[in-house]
DNA sequence: CTGAAAGCGCTTACAG
DNA sequence: CTGAAAGCGCTTACAG
């Protein structure tokens, strides 16, 4: 059983002020307050062709990114006039019911491969707006971009560790399979070596997931096999998490055995001990330009293709730098 | 200009079948993979009366707290077969537009004093299914709700300071004004103080909003004024970072100098340094819980009036007991 | 089990 | 500026 109650709808608006339904529509911006009139939100979508809502889809809702990216997200979006819709898949598989789409939102907003290829080529295909955050679109999609300097990010970070620290066996913990920021990460990861003359050690890439467990896991075995390295870069902070206490169990000391960074700067990191060096991407940020390019393409105006924000390289002591040197 | 694609509708999968748009009405569940077709969700809501929507209404989703409230949401929400609309608002006042309502979904969840107590009446005056998360209904209404053991949890956290701390001068933060998890912690704070033969002195209670900077500088000022206390029950765990912010700044040692506890258990709490002692809210449950109940409202069974969930007693090292003592 | 038809509550050309 | 009317794409009694 469902609510069914009997709240006005816009003929009876129309027979209390003795005009029109038509005129009623077109003045209904300015709420009938006399029968507690809400235009039902249906009805609207049904004959104007759009819903006013934009559909967000996430992967993972449970780390320390999301409130920040859903922060961007809410703010601009509301302030834009329009309903959010959020769906969070656990994966990008194909589902039976299609939860976010063009039946139900005039766009969608889609983090890292959190939705399957095919379903984000039909949703292109159709010319259905849609905005990428940390994904480039297949080749023949034409879908803007939103994404961080993270090659740069992790260069940054990976320089540092060596220059000033004069590390050179480090540790890379890869992110999820697929996951492009991970990817780029890498990539500036093994340029940060290669400028150094460090060579590339496969044997010190390993799996970290950008989740804390898994960062555990990967680190403690890494420890068991006493590989050797006196830096880990774990990918991202809540994989740092996993890290330290991995490394506190086997009694090594962060920084002076082992120095450790991650990427993102979260709430968090700045708090734990030691305070974490970090690369500070601008997620919120990411967000609310993520939803902008959205509304120029629901205006019919054109979009900018790519949007690449700057990261900043955030030190604090986990890197091995003494806490005088940092800002409190 | 919006999106306005021609693809199939009932009556194309009508056609093709040979049979009439009834026939295939009922037989929608089976996704008619043949023409890509996908149900136009306001249609289906226009005419059935029923969107398939659940609405949640939240204030405040910046801090840790609402990764694990939405998890739990967002995860029984899905199984249940609903999408999630969600909304948050900045403050508790009147809006011009309603964005969730009795228009675009069958039922509301409401956290906290994010929707006004009027609107909040009106719902439920039309008998609008409505739960209520960590906020008792007006007396007139009849409105299920969950929240946790705030009092009790309260009470074991002071009562742990004075205990096995010997603290006597324990400064309390407030929530926002109204915030009835604050009331109910107040009221627990002020129970454990007189069964343990401590007067309550009002210069104590101080302003922390549950929020970072709030508490930081609330902390300030009492150390500004030269109050004397020797412990902090902060609110909540993100108040719990200010003052250790400000507690640092002024080079008091926690907990040495001054114990600190906090209340939630997010993410971080167990990572700061030192460790935070703090309650345990089983916050994920009360998202599942309160959309369970929900879900018994939209099929027209009874629902709980009142679900009180257990909150526990997480000792770290902020009140002054021992890493040694404590579960890793 | 199936089909014809009314109806959900709006918006929007179109005519006046 | 206003009204009559068609139409948005479904669901659901109702009749057969």
């Amino acid at each position: 059983m469902i609510h069914r109650n009997r709240s006005s709808t816009i003929a009876d608006v129309a027979r209390l002020a003795g005009v029109s339904i038509a005129t009623v529509s077109r003045v209904i911006k300015d709420a009938i307050s006399e029968l507690k009139f809400v235009p039902r939100a249906a009805a609207r979508t049904l004959a104007s062709r759009r819903t006013n809502t934009i559909g967000l889809i996430f992967s993972e809702i449970g780390g320390a990114f999301f409130p920040l990216l859903l922060k961007g997200i809410e703010a601009e979006t509301r302030s834009a006039g329009y309903e959010l819709l959020i769906h969070s898949t656990q994966a990008a598989h194909a589902q039976k019911r299609r939860p976010l789409g063009e039946h139900n939102t005039d766009g969608l907003l889609v983090f890292t491969s959190s939705l399957e290829i095919e379903e984000l080529c039909r949703l292109s295909q159709i010319n259905f707006p849609l905005v990428l955050m940390h994904q480039t679109p297949p080749d023949e999609m034409n879908t803007p971009v939103i994404t961080i300097e993270n090659k740069d990010g992790a260069e940054m970070l990976v320089s540092h560790l060596i220059e000033k620290h004069a590390r050179r066996r480090i540790v890379y913990m890869q992110g999820p399979e697929g996951h492009e920021d991970s990817q780029w990460r890498e990539r500036g990861y093994r340029e940060a070596l290669e400028s150094h003359g460090i060579s590339f050690d496969p044997g010190l890439v390993v799996s970290g997931e950008f989740d804390e467990e898994q960062a555990f896991a990967s680190m403690r075995q890494l420890l068991l096999d006493g590989i050797e390295f006196d830096a880990v870069f774990s990918g991202d902070d809540d994989a740092a998490i996993g890290v330290y206490r991995a490394l506190k169990m086997a009694n090594r000391s962060i920084p002076d055995d082992v120095a450790v960074v991650g990427f993102d700067d979260v709430q968090f990191s700045r708090y734990i001990s030691p305070a974490l060096t970090t690369i500070r991407a601008p997620i919120e940020e990411v967000g609310r330009e993520a939803v902008r390019q959205l509304i120029h393409l629901l205006n019919g105006e054109q979009a900018q293709s790519l949007t690449l924000m700057r990261t900043e390289l955030v030190i604090r002591e986990s890197c091995g730098c003494s806490p005088k040197e940092v800002n409190p």
